[in-house]
RNA sequence: UGGGGCGUGGCCAAGCGGUAAGGCACGGGUCUUUGGAAUCCGCAUGCGUAGGUUCGAAUCCUACCGCCCCAGCCA
């Protein structure tokens, strides 16, 4: 029950706080229980990955259980494709609900209940305010609000007029059910809160059954301690509401005392926002209908669908979630720290493999025409078990365009005239001549190789700095690459108010190479697997490309290029 | 003179009265047939500001400054 190990060195304050519930006894010999409470009106994006796997975390490191419940509570808005789509991706992301799916809308015949008592106990009543006259008479953040003069009506009355709403007997928006609490609170949300509406619309699971549907307030708090769920956590943003969540927490607990199996408390944490992205749903639906990228799972965007086609692992977010921590202050984390956990992780787990992004053709004038030899070359550098393959090498070759330069800079390496560089696993060639078009552009490299060089068995005692990768010109096998990067080009596109954050899109976030040469091992790569094309960056064979014969590969993220930096 | 929250290095983030953890980024060294990886070193006399309490303050007190959230029958 201590679940010592699991949670020791985790010092933010939420595991903190557990640790002492559970010190003081706070739980009563109940399990740490949390959940995450999403509702299906939209995807999923990886700030709510964070809130996942804290959750999910939580309940892992404390022996405790990790709920699923949807908060579908305004038919409206919510959709069975959301649900699928939103199981989906807490399912990849790994976090496990065991059998504990559940839907708000599985207990409206309780809260129908709780709200009568709510009711009878004079702390609830029905109001045929309108809806402006609400606002209007909920004051303004300086001023307080005025009572509405339905609010003394008669317990019989309300008890009445409530069932009516319920019947369907009154049209949507002609009345509400408030909670009575203080017109004058400083915090809004205490004025009388509207707990229920009329709302005769279908819902996505009880169909036609209500019309009546209760509101986040009111519904949240309850469902929270109707399950039983200790630390009901959300983001910040919700803190003022937590006197309303205690208030109806405290009323199911005096009302309803039987159907609540705990008294749930609300503790909020700040929502992750990161550099070069946006994260509301509100823009990022934008950028998808004003066709910015191609979808909500486009590899461009934060959305967990996104981040799984880019071909991001659940390992490297769950590794970011734990580096990025918990705490209450507003904050934007860097992208390059997701790249470094992406990075991390595919270093030890990507194949290597050789492909020429941007290629310039080279010929080994010494070497025979139609002569072929294979290169033995790790599979991952560091892991003999990962093995080794087979890569062919001749006559002609591709390299990349810029591992050659006609006047080098001091530092720089690679290939140049008169200079000598080592083709990764094969050979030392040296460039002999520059052959261009007749505009200057760079057609064709002369080079030569030095036999004595072989990779594993080079006698020539040359010290080369430079190792370059190649691919066969004879052998080669033809890919597309998408080359992603990021979606904006500020750091907070969101930065300027009188800028609308969809001028600062990366014009450049999409780079479509085709007819890419690549080793031919990359014919036997498996839909949905990771690579390190080396020296480049780590690439997703995109398992939901569209077929035309011909493998789509999706960079994930770029090595790290100290010589990028150097130019700088 | 509405209520609430937050301010620790470029970015996250520990710290809870005993003299500033860690990670990312950055800079430098070693090593390297990926300018990758690995490895080593450096990186806040300072914790929004100003006072105060104390032998001692990022931690306690006071005042001030800055940023964020709230006036949906959304969640």
């Amino acid at each position: 029950m201590t679940a010592k190990k699991e949670t020791e060195g985790k010092t933010n304050f939420i595991y903190t706080m557990i640790r002492e519930d559970l010190e003081k006894g706070l739980l009563e010999d109940r399990p740490v229980h949390t959940r995450f409470p999403p509702e299906p009106n939209g995807y999923l994006h990886i700030g709510h990955a964070k809130a996942i796997l804290l959750n999910y975390g939580i309940a892992r490191d404390f022996k405790g259980n990790f709920n699923l419940r949807f908060d579908d509570t305004n038919p409206i808005k919510e959709e069975q494709e959301f649900v699928d789509s939103i199981i989906n991706d807490i399912r990849w992301l790994g976090a496990d609900w065991e059998d504990r799916l559940f839907f708000s809308s599985d207990y409206f015949d309780v809260k129908y209940r709780f709200a009568q008592r709510l009711i009878e106990a004079g702390r609830a009543y029905v109001c045929d305010l309108n809806q402006e006259e609400i606002r209007a008479y909920r004051g303004t953040l300086t001023e307080p609000g005025t009572e509405s003069p339905y609010r003394t009506r008669s317990a019989e009355e309300n008890l009445d007029l409530f069932e009516r709403m319920r019947s369907g007997e009154f049209e949507s928006g002609s009345r509400v059910l408030r909670a009575k609490i203080d017109m004058a609170s400083g915090n809004l949300n205490m004025r009388d809160p509207v707990i229920y509406r009329i709302l005769h619309a279908v819902h996505h699971r009880t169909g036609g059954k209500w019309c009546i549907y209760p509101m986040y307030d009111f519904d949240h708090p309850f469902s929270d301690a109707l399950e039983g769920i200790t630390h009901s956590l959300c983001s910040i943003e919700y803190t003022d509401h937590r006197p309303l969540y205690d208030w109806v927490v405290d009323s199911a607990v005096e009302l309803m005392p039987e159907e609540v199996r705990f008294r749930s408390r609300q503790t909020e944490f700040a929502r992750l926002n990161m550099t070069y992205t946006v994260m509301s749903k509100r823009k990022l639906r934008r950028l998808v209908d004003e066709g910015h990228v191609e979808g909500w799972a486009d590899p461009r965007m934060p959305t967990i669908a996104g981040l799984r086609r880019r071909g991001i692992t659940p390992q490297a977010i769950a590794d970011f979630q734990e580096r990025v921590g918990v705490s209450r202050a507003d904050s934007t984390v860097d992208l390059a720290m997701l790249e470094h956990c992406i990075r991390q992780e595919l270093e030890t787990t990507a194949p290597r493999l050789m492909a020429v992004l941007d290629p310039i053709k080279a010929v080994i004038t010494n070497w025979p025409a139609g002569k072929t030899e294979m290169c033995e070359m790790e599979n991952l550098p560091g892991n003999e078990s990962a093995g080794t393959r087979q890569v062919p090498f001749g006559r002609e070759i591709y390299i990349e365009r810029d591992d050659f330069m006609e006047e080098p800079p001091k530092k720089f390496f690679r290939l140049a005239p008169g200079r000598e560089v080592r083709l990764k696993g094969a050979y030392v060639i040296c460039c002999e001549e520059v052959i261009k078009d007749e505009d200057g552009n760079i057609t064709e490299l002369r080079c030569t190789y030095d036999p004595q060089t072989r990779s594993g068995s080079d006698t020539s005692g040359k010290k080369i700095k430079g190792v370059i990768h190649w691919v066969s010109h004879e052998h080669a096998a033809r890919i597309t690459v998408n080359l992603y990067d990021n979606l904006f080009t500020m750091e907070n596109p969101e930065g300027e108010a009188e800028v609308d954050f969809t001028r600062n899109i990366n014009p450049q976030s999409l780079v479509v190479c085709e007819d890419v040469p690549a080793e031919p091992a990359v014919a036997d790569a498996v839909p949905g697997s990771r690579f390190q094309f080396l020296r480049k960056a780590y690439f997703y064979l995109d398992p939901e490309a569209p077929d035309n014969g011909t493998p789509v590969f999706n960079r994930i993220v770029q090595l790290r290029d100290s010589w990028a930096r150097m130019k700088k």
